[in-house]
DNA sequence: TCTGGGGTCCTAGGACCC
DNA sequence: TCTGGGGTCCTAGGACCC
């Protein structure tokens, strides 16, 4: 069987495991540039705050509820699901991570009572990292998807629901919304809704031929998991990325090229460093910049553009000259640029890493050499990131807004929680 | 004043080949 | 005058996901 672990509103709860005092308090957190809310408390949804609103315009009424707003702390996100994961990993014969608050278990039959499992599973996930998750057992990843909505939304299950039989997938169908099913989206609710399906059951006891007709192989597909049977093929972890993107909104409109210069070498920068951890190389790159498109006051300007690399490389400077290059044949003077990014694209392993006919083998290797060094000084714990591209100036710090950042409590030492001891009477 | 970032898969249609 | 048939590869765009 497979089970879904779903952390419940993760960047909130990671927020909160620092600052208990936030439990059973509206908070949210912000996307980039602290521009929308992208993860609410409960307590933030009951007061009619949503997901995707624009901080901007919910501000003073967040105050006024006294919510608690946070900027996006990705780097402790990210080790604190690392450290949920560690703890499923014990616990199923397999995990696939399918996203930074998400895992798919793969369940061993002789587990016997699923039910206890999944009780045990999910307060033991909240006993070692604080973090609580809701989890679904069922036949197919689309229904443990459901389950674990279930285990959400209604306290009776103690954070796990196990569909294990016909009966009990049939009535999960018939209370499930079909625009909350795994694989069906905004186009495709419409037009399940228009024909008159509303809920999930409806949707699976449509005939097979018509859905593949009209919704194609994944609406096939979604349609046979809802009715038991498993074809969404595993994807054993962390499957290597086929293109990688940096790209960040601003706080203010840029007009100089010199300052969008120091945002794309930090797009490069954090691109080089991506393709290394996964030991990638890119045979392309490529760059766009665009204004302010809720601006309508303002002349419109989106222009993107790209770059074959005579090698596959996967070296900051490279990568940085060549993003510089490509900016200078997307500026337009007098146009304010919001938004930015850089892609790299045809990545290669290391092992398929075909050099040019003229390129200097030694000049290759002495580059691997360097970017190896400077990752290596750069991921020290005490002074992370120290060397960096002048270019860079001082990457996105000055350019993107942040005003409610966390610390970094699990990756920085000088940033560790200080408890304070009462001697008890 | 202020509106996120990063991915994957599928399909249709064009380019090209014999 | 008459203008085929069958295939592959690539890419842009749509749809979906978190």
């Amino acid at each position: 069987m497979f089970g879904l672990v779903d952390c419940n509103n993760f960047f909130v709860s990671c927020e909160r495991v620092f600052r208990p005092s936030l439990i059973g308090k509206p908070v949210i957190v912000l996307s980039n540039n602290d521009g929308c809310a992208v993860a609410l408390s409960n307590e933030a949804k009951a007061l009619g705050f949503k997901r995707g609103d624009p901080y901007f315009k919910i501000k003073a009424e967040a105050n006024r509820f006294g919510v608690v707003a946070f900027s996006g702390n990705h780097r402790l996100y990210s080790d604190m699901s690392a450290r949920v994961m560690t703890v499923l990993r014990e616990e199923a014969i397999e995990i696939e991570v399918y996203s930074v608050d998400e895992a798919f278990l793969h369940l061993d039959p002789a587990i016997g009572d699923m039910t206890a499992y999944g009780h045990r599973l999910t307060r033991r996930v909240r006993r070692d990292t604080g973090i609580p998750v809701s989890l679904g057992i069922a036949d197919t990843k689309t229904l443990a998807k459901i389950g674990s909505h279930f285990a959400k939304k209604y306290p009776g299950y103690k954070n796990s629901c196990l569909i294990d039989s016909d009966d009990k997938r049939l009535k999960a169908l018939n209370l499930t919304a079909i625009g909350d099913v795994w694989g069906i989206g905004r186009r495709t609710k419409r037009r399940l809704i228009d024909q008159g399906i509303v809920t999930a059951l409806q949707f699976a006891q449509l005939d097979r031929q018509d859905v593949s007709e009209q919704f194609t192989i994944t609406g096939e597909r979604t349609w046979r998991e809802l009715n038991g049977e498993p074809c969404i093929p595993e994807e054993w972890s962390d499957p290597d990325k086929h293109t990688m993107t940096s790209s960040r909104s601003f706080a203010h409109d840029i007009y100089e090229i010199e300052e969008l210069k120091q945002a794309m070498c930090t797009f490069a920068t954090i691109l080089g460093r991506k393709l290394r951890e996964q030991n990638s190389y890119a045979l392309e790159i490529s760059a766009f910049v665009a204004t302010n498109r809720f601006n309508d006051r303002q002349p419109q300007y989106f222009n993107t553009t790209s770059l074959s690399l005579p090698e596959p490389v996967a070296d900051t400077p490279t990568l940085a000259h060549a993003a510089i290059t490509m900016l200078h044949s997307l500026w337009r003077n007098g146009y304010g640029i919001k938004k930015a990014g850089i892609t790299v694209t045809r990545l290669t392993t290391a092992e398929g890493r075909q050099p040019s006919l003229f390129a200097d083998l030694n000049d290759l290797a002495k580059r691997d050499r360097l970017m190896e060094t400077l990752d290596n000084i750069n991921s020290s714990p005490e002074n992370p990131n120290c060397i960096r591209l002048a270019a860079m100036g001082n990457g996105l710090n000055d350019i993107t807004r942040h005003e409610h950042a966390s610390r970094l409590y699990t990756t920085r030492l000088s940033d560790i929680i200080t408890i304070n001891c009462k001697r008890g009477s």
